[in-house]
DNA sequence: TTGAAAGCGTTACCAA
DNA sequence: TTGGTAACGCTTTCAA
């Protein structure tokens, strides 16, 4: 039988009350009797049972984090971002991966539920609709980072539109006429749409009339950037891609490898993500870096604050990363 | 106010305890209150309250898991072991990361331990000593997966010995006598002590003698597998190198990249690990791979089966996958 | 097959 | 500043 609270309070002469008061700083007590409780919750090797302590408080400050399991490598970062905000702010996380199998899934996220938790945090994930609505019906708030969802879910992400022009301006800028879109094909989740719709009006905007082929690629896998180039053959219908995940885009520099095609010189890459994976190849990718940390930590913070109203969209900041796999064309 | 037991219990003119015998399927009911009684479940949007049910019961099918945050690509493959058995045999997975700094860790361990836990699950984790006695001190069983500590906590991971063995005899075979160990000179964990005695032992095993200056390299990480190369200088004094984790090999790959040295020609690669990172590189790393989906199975059944003595050590298979980064020598 | 009641460890309210 | 007590939701034992 584990040590509580009570034991404490024998010891020590006083009641449970007490004790809990003390170990929690909550209301008032004596610093003397409190050194004395702490003393002898260390020797004797308490642990609290927050089961307990949940059951009997009304309010937890517990949030759920629902993580993809087919990992993007990007999850890691906003949890990072998400567990420093948490570990200042007094909040505690529960990390869950979801499976792909939509039976699994419910239960995973039942169970997670079956804690008393004060929010769910949705990772870049797209969740079926029947695994929406268990969420909805529970009583906890709910947040989608690094993705929006179609619908009156708060969100935190990058402003994907603006993105998009930001790097049609720079290919622009260095030449670029015909360029491509790899991995924003999917028609549903709504970062692909805005994608989409980010590239098609960036190029009107340069009086670039926009070809459907070149959008292309649903999956956000390596073999989706591989099969990209394999699609279009040789010689490449345009001088630049862009790849909607930092997978995808080394999976188009090693198609371009494997067929022949230097990259920059005769095809020009810049991925979005921008995480350690830009890193690891040679030319080292041209990137737009999206602030993954900084969406953990206001995903916590927007939960502490309460400031979560429905609808609400808020976006953190990009940056583009040059590096080695953009040429200027002359 | 969420919906408790007793709600249904009233609606069905019932008790609680037989609501909650039937939800649970424990002890004897009927089918067919049992029907109206989940059917009522499912209406009225119920939650069990696991807490409650945490602390009623005296013993929990739950399983914590600590992950480092510094993320190891193969933790996710261990993970998703680990959730499909736990799946399978009904048991439930905390997921927690763990930071760098020995304060949060510690405080990130007691969060975790004052749910009422079964077990703990360390993945690829040397933990401090001070945390580890944390762990000791709480009355939950103890596994260490892809890892073996110094202490009496059992473990399961690959044979790291014999793995040094099949690496050395490839190489051998393909005419190589000058080898490297990158990454596995770190004096204390004790699966880098296991690499280097495997690798001096296979060596001499094949008559060679062994140069201690080719065994380098603390860090696990990509910029080891860089300096390794940058260190060793031209020409190399070695003909192949054996990386010890996936990220080290792409970091020796385009450290010889970066320096003219060609793969395989120049230089054979062999990494440890063997997780997709190693399909991301020109060539494709040959590698031996372990099996990790298999190491989080056993830790989930080991824990499900009481099958854990201190001291004992599982092993999981190993395979060796030739691929790009090897040539013969002649 | 079902119900009543006790108990799990903690917290909160009210009284001392 | 402290203590007694009820309450949180669920499970379990014993009795009906």
């Amino acid at each position: 039988m584990a040590i509580t609270i009570k034991d404490i309070a024998n010891k020590a002469g006083i009641s449970a009350a007490s004790v809990s008061r003390i170990l929690t700083n909550r209301g008032r007590f004596s610093e003397e009797t409190a050194h004395r409780v702490r003393e002898l919750a260390n020797e004797m090797g308490y642990f609290k049972n927050q089961s307990a302590a949940d059951l009997s408080q009304k309010s937890s400050r517990v949030v759920g984090v629902l993580v993809p399991i087919t990992h993007t490598n990007f999850a890691d970062e906003i949890i990072k971002g998400m567990q420093s905000k948490a570990y200042e702010l007094g909040y505690e996380l529960l990390i869950a991966f979801v499976e792909t199998t939509n039976q699994q899934q419910i239960k995973t996220v039942k169970s997670l539920l079956s804690r008393q938790l004060l929010a769910v945090v949705m990772l870049a994930i797209d969740i079926d609709d029947t695994v929406l609505a268990v969420l909805k019906s529970a009583d906890v708030k709910l947040l989608s980072v690094s993705n929006q969802l179609n619908n009156d879910i708060p969100s935190i992400s990058s402003d994907n539109y603006a993105m998009m022009h930001t790097i049609v301006d720079y290919l622009y800028d260095h030449g670029h006429r015909q360029m491509a879109l790899i991995g924003s094909s999917d028609p549903d989740p709504i970062v692909a749409i805005l994608r989409r719709r980010g590239f098609i009006d960036a190029l009107t905007d340069h009086g670039i009339s926009y070809n459907p082929d070149f959008i292309w690629g649903v999956d956000m896998t390596y073999q989706t950037g591989l099969d990209a180039i394999k699609k279009f053959g040789l010689p490449l219908p345009f001088t630049a891609v862009i790849g909607s995940a930092d997978i995808i885009s080394i999976g188009l520099l090693n198609g371009a490898l494997d067929a022949g095609i230097s990259v920059p010189s005769n095809l020009s890459i810049v991925t979005v993500d921008g995480t350690e994976l830009t890193q690891l190849t040679r030319p080292i990718l041209t990137a737009t870096q999206q602030n993954f940390a900084k969406m953990g930590e206001l995903a916590i913070s927007n939960i502490a604050n309460e400031s979560l109203s429905s609808h609400s969209v808020t976006f953190t900041d990009i940056t583009l990363i040059p590096a080695g796999t953009v040429t200027t064309i002359v």
